[in-house]
RNA sequence: GGGGAGAUACUCAAGCGGCCAACGAGGACAGACUGUAAAUCUGUUGGUUUUCACCUUCGCAGGUUCGAAUCCUGCUCUCCCCA
C-alpha cells in the first residue's frame, strides 16, 4: 500500500516536528501503521493546548495511517510530574468515565472514527488495561525489565529531585513514566501500534515506552515529538485571564474562542495557522504574503480564527462570533447596534457583566453618575465615574456621552437593554425588566 | 539567649511633628496615535464631593501634642549579626 503522503515531511514543514527516533520516517513509509496520543481526562473538554496532539492524529489519518487516542484514565489518576511542580489532584472514576465520553465527542470532529476505511481512529483507555493490573504483577511483568537508575535519569524525575525542587516526589508520581511505559507495549501488542508522540515534555515517558517494547518483546516503537507551542511574548499559549481555552462551547463561548485566535501576534500566527489548520504549503505562504503586504488587515489572523472556529464549532457559530466582532470592534454605530435583535444581542454579550434595572429609573433620564456606579456597580465609585467621564472614556450605545448625559427609553437597543462602555474594551449591560 | 534593622497604598520604595491621601518607579485603567497590535506621548490611580471641605488610610493597641505616617509605651511579625 502507498502512503497518501509523507507525515513526517508534512509535520516537519508545518513546524509541529521537534524530536524524532532514527528510523521513524523510514518505518511509516512501509505501510499503514498505529500512532497514539495521550490525552489526560482531567476535564470534560479538551482545552487549545490538547490541540496541537489533536492535529497530529489528524495529519496522520490523512497521511493514511491509523490514529489512536488515548485517554490517560489511568495515568490520570496518578499525574505525570512532567512539568509540574507539585503532586495532582485524583480523579474517581464516574468523573472518568463522563470526561472520556465528552472528549471522544470532541475528538470526532478532528478524526475518522467510523468510517469503515481500515485506518478508522480508535479511541481506548488506559484504566481499562490498568485497573486490573494487580501491584505484584506489574512490578514483576514490568518493573523488572527497567532499571531505577534509567528511571532517575530522565528530565522529569531529575527536576524533582533537584534543590530547587522543595516539594518531593511520592513513589506514585516516580512510577508514572512506567505506568505510561506499559501503555505503549499494551497499544503495540494489542494494536500493532508502533509509534508514541506527544509535546516535547513526553519525550522522555515515550522513550521509556520504547524501551519496554525492546526489552520486553525485543520489539521496535518509535517516538515523535511536537515543540511546545509559545507565544511571541513569553505568555502561556491557551490562557486567557479568564483561565483556559476550551473546545466545549459551554465553557468558553465560540465567541471567545474566536477572539482568542483573532488576537494572536503576527510572528504567532504564522506558526500557527500552519499547526492549527490544514492548508496547504502554497495557501499559507501567499497568505502570509499577503499580511506582510498589509498587516493592518490581520488576513492571517482572521483566516486563523475562522478555520479554527468552524472546525470545533460551526460555520453559524463562525459567522455569529464575526458578527459580534464587527460590533464589538468594527465601524459599527448605534443604528447598527439598535437593529440587533434581542437573542443576537445576548448572544454577543454574553459573559458581560450586566445590572437589571427597573422601567422607572428611566423615566426621567438616568444619570451617569447613578449608571456607571451608584446603581450598577460597573464602576468601584462615584469619584471614578466621574473621572473616566471626565476622560472622555465613556460610551453609551457606542457615542461618547459626558455627564451631562441622560439615559432615558429612547436609549434602549430591543426595548430591553443599554450597552455602557469604557475605554474600548470595558464593556457593560443594563438589563431593564 | 545577646545585639541590630525593619513593617507605608496592587508591588517596590521615599517621607521622620503641621506645606501628607502621602515623592518616585513599576503595574493597572483611560485618552491621542494605531491593526481589536507593539512602541510612543498625555492623564488618572482611597471615599463622599462641581469646587471648597470633610471622612478613612502609613503592622496592631494605647499615649504625648492644638496637631502624628513621623515622638513615647506595649504587642505582633520579618530580616541581619553574635552565641
Amino acid at each position: 500500500m502507498r502512503m497518501v503522503s509523507n507525515f513526517v515531511e508534512e509535520l516537519q514543514w508545518r513546524g509541529m516536528l521537534h524530536d524524532i527516533m532514527p528510523g521513524t520516517e523510514e518505518h511509516l513509509q512501509e505501510g499503514m501503521h498505529s500512532a497514539y496520543v495521550g490525552i489526560d481526562p482531567t476535564a470534560d473538554s479538551l482545552h487549545i493546548g490538547h490541540l496541537v496532539g489533536v492535529m497530529m492524529l489528524r495529519h496522520f489519518q490523512r497521511a493514511g495511517h491509523r490514529p489512536i487516542a488515548l485517554v490517560g484514565g489511568a495515568t490520570g489518576m496518578i499525574g505525570d510530574p512532567s512539568g509540574k511542580s507539585a503532586e495532582r489532584n485524583l480523579l474517581d472514576e464516574t468523573t472518568l468515565r463522563h470526561n472520556q465520553e465528552a472528549l471522544k465527542s470532541q475528538l470526532a470532529r478532528f478524526l475518522d472514527f467510523d468510517s469503515n476505511a481500515d485506518n478508522a481512529a480508535i479511541l481506548v483507555n488506559n484504566y481499562d488495561w490498568m485497573k486490573s493490573f494487580s501491584f505484584l504483577d506489574f512490578i514483576r511483568d514490568v518493573g523488572k525489565h527497567i532499571t531505577v537508575n534509567y528511571m532517575m535519569a530522565k528530565d522529569s524525575v531529575r527536576k524533582r529531585l533537584s534543590e530547587e525542587s522543595n516539594e518531593g516526589m511520592s513513589f506514585t508520581e516516580f512510577s508514572y513514566q512506567l505506568v505510561q511505559g506499559y501503555d505503549f507495549l499494551h497499544l503495540y501488542r494489542s494494536h500493532q501500534c508502533t509509534l508514541q508522540m506527544g509535546g516535547s515534555d513526553q519525550w522522555g515517558n515515550i522513550t521509556t515506552g520504547t524501551e519496554l517494547i525492546r526489552r520486553i518483546d525485543g520489539g521496535k516503537g518509535f517516538a515523535l515529538t511536537c515543540p511546545l507551542i509559545t507565544k511571541a511574548d513569553g505568555t502561556k499559549f491557551g490562557k486567557t485571564e479568564s483561565g483556559n481555552v476550551w473546545l466545549d462551547a459551554g465553557r468558553t463561548s465560540p465567541y471567545k474562542f474566536y477572539q482568542y485566535w483573532m488576537n494572536t501576534s503576527d510572528a504567532d500566527a504564522e506558526k500557527y495557522i500552519k499547526i492549527f489548520t490544514l492548508l496547504g504549503r502554497d495557501e499559507i505562504e501567499t497568505l502570509v504574503a499577503e499580511h506582510s503586504q498589509a498587516p493592518h488587515q490581520r488576513a492571517l489572523q482572521r483566516r486563523l480564527a475562522r478555520e479554527i472556529t468552524t472546525m470545533v464549532h460551526s460555520r453559524e457559530d463562525l459567522e455569529r462570533a464575526e458578527l459580534a466582532s464587527e460590533i464589538l470592534f468594527g465601524k459599527a454605530t448605534a443604528e447598527a447596534l439598535k437593529a440587533l435583535d434581542q437573542a443576537t444581542f445576548m448572544e454577543v454579550f454574553e459573559g458581560v457583566p450586566q445590572a437589571r434595572l427597573s422601567r422607572e429609573d428611566l423615566a426621567d433620564g438616568l444619570d451617569m453618575i447613578a449608571a456607571l456606579s451608584a446603581r450598577t456597580g460597573f464602576l468601584k465609585s462615584n469619584g471614578e465615574a466621574r473621572r473616566e467621564l471626565g476622560q472622555n472614556a465613556i460610551s453609551v450605545n457606542k457615542n461618547k456621552v459626558d455627564e451631562a448625559y441622560r439615559i432615558t427609553a429612547d436609549d434602549l437597543i430591543s426595548d430591553r437593554f443599554v450597552l455602557l462602555q469604557r475605554g474600548k474594551k470595558n464593556y457593560f449591560v443594563l438589563m431593564v425588566d
